[in-house]
DNA sequence: AGGCACGATAAGTTTATCTTATCGTCATGA
DNA sequence: TCATGACGATAAGATAAACTTATCGTGCCT
């Protein structure tokens, strides 16, 4: 088997013609490269340095194979540059999960961003709830799920992008206050429409409303919050609306009222596979979507 | 230091994404893998393959160093393959160097022959003595050169290519016959003419007429076959001549006759280094210079 | 003739690399 | 649910590759 050592060692007779200050610029004993560049040739079945008297000439197939030696090398070190270089995120393929909570408000405006950003990147997206984005993150399928936090999956790492408060979406009532609070508690005596099940935000919504849970009157889950909005327009009850939604779905309506401090939240964030080599990639991604939310 | 040995094992993952079958692949067990592999991704600073529950996959900069290593690993078997090929002889540059005696009608049939056969040969000539070509060739500045044999140098290999008849050139005489033959003993009343001091050709022709030498009247020495016989046409003396050289010398003031068998001969033939590889050279070069002859 | 420069060779040591054995984790299936 | 098998990581000891120091042989130079 011929080794990079060899090649390297007939690089430094090539550019010295003298096997002692060859050595020497390998660091290696004489002895050593001559019985390295013998191994070579015995290898390679041909002579490739000539050993006269004075002086020390490469052979006709010495100076070819020295050449493509010297090519060989280049590609290795350009191959070490390359590993060693810190290398920009977001380039080249990269499959990103994304939950139907988010997907539809953050990526009209985050795509763009990223496009300008990162025009290397090739963006494969898929959106479902996070339980499947989940394992098919862990499966190896995705690389990036973009998500409610927390996941907590051993395997997974996550990373915070920002907090999305929690609104209260109502059927506009006369004689409101634009600027009005709400208390939790003051949902009792609502009737809370809900998305169906398997998507987080129908429970982070009831984690809002949990101390309430009994009071509340639960309506079969909505496939989306648009529907749901629809029918909270429409009378059929309230329902709690991430804040990244309200300019998309905000009607005259539906009124959309803050709650008081501590406003609940959800937090949105970043998750891969911790074997995975995506921490750089999921920073950068983080802030494309603080930036897109601004 | 990075290793083939790492590149290889890291091709066979990329191939197989399965570090036994990698081993096996390679020849080697399963845990000798895994290390060069580990030490290839410590020494790279990054991690190259991503080990999962179920799969094992390349990660993305793990796909562009196998992409790499996979050239490199091309450009290395490339080289092994050039190497152990046989090489076409006559390639290239050729520095060879030729005795005056044979040059100037050797050549004019040798050279178009050399480059209709071997297009890619480079050939850079030299003609001179037989004693400064031998230091040249030792010294290595020249590769190969052809002239008469034996050299006896213990650093230099030769190779006999043909024989070459010494004809007697003297002034045409009035009544002799063309078939006739000739005794080296007859030579002893004749004046002979000779080279200067340093060409083979002059000790050659004395060596034949060794035995008669203190009968023989010597001129001073010409520096050319072309000067001694305008002298010999003009009856001044009489001359040896190489048969190589009546086609090109003869006139119709001088008749070449030829000696009794054993007709005393010269050896041309070429030398090179030992330690170089010449060897197939020399051979292809010696058979054009035979078919040049003929 | 003696000293020097240079590459080859020999012997012994150090370093790399490999093998065998084993662990820990996860997936599968009765 | 527990046993089993697959897989990559790790540990320890063995083997092989590579190196160092010392020395040789040869040619060159003063």
């Amino acid at each position: 088997m011929m080794t990079l050592r060899q090649l390297r060692y007939l690089a430094a007779i090539a550019e010295t013609r003298h096997f002692g200050r060859a050595a020497a610029l390998c660091h290696v004993t004489q002895p050593a490269l001559s019985m390295q560049l013998q191994e070579l040739e015995h290898m390679l079945g041909c002579r490739l340095v000539e050993r006269r008297r004075n002086a020390v000439d490469l052979t006709a197939e010495g100076q070819e194979v020295a050449q493509r030696a010297a090519a060989i090398l280049a590609a290795v070190a350009d191959l070490e540059d390359y590993a060693r270089r810190e290398k920009p995120p977001l380039i080249g393929v990269l499959r990103l999960g994304i939950i139907p909570s988010i997907a539809p408000y953050l990526l009209p405006r985050a795509l763009p961003l990223l496009h300008d950003r990162f025009p290397q990147l090739d963006l494969r997206i898929r959106e479902t709830q996070t339980a499947p984005l989940v394992e098919e993150l862990i499966r190896g399928d995705l690389d990036l799920i973009v998500a409610a936090l927390p996941i907590d999956r051993p395997e997974l790492e996550t990373l915070n992008a920002f907090e999305d408060r929690f609104l209260v979406a109502r059927q506009t009532r006369a004689g409101a206050r634009a600027d009005a609070r709400m208390e939790p508690a003051a949902l009792a005596s609502e009737h809370l429409l809900l998305l169906e099940e398997g998507h987080c935000l129908r429970d982070q919504a009831l984690s809002v409303c949990g101390a309430l849970s009994s009071n509340i009157h639960m309506a079969f889950g909505a496939s989306s919050l648009s529907t749901v909005m629809h029918l909270v327009a429409n009378g059929y009850g309230i329902t709690l609306l991430p804040e990244m939604a309200a300019d998309m779905e905000r009607t005259d309506r539906v009124e959309l009222i803050r709650f008081t401090d501590p406003e609940p939240v959800r937090t949105i964030g970043i998750a891969w596979r911790r074997s995975s080599s995506r921490r750089s990639d999921a920073a950068a991604l983080a802030k494309v979507l603080l930036d897109a939310r601004a």
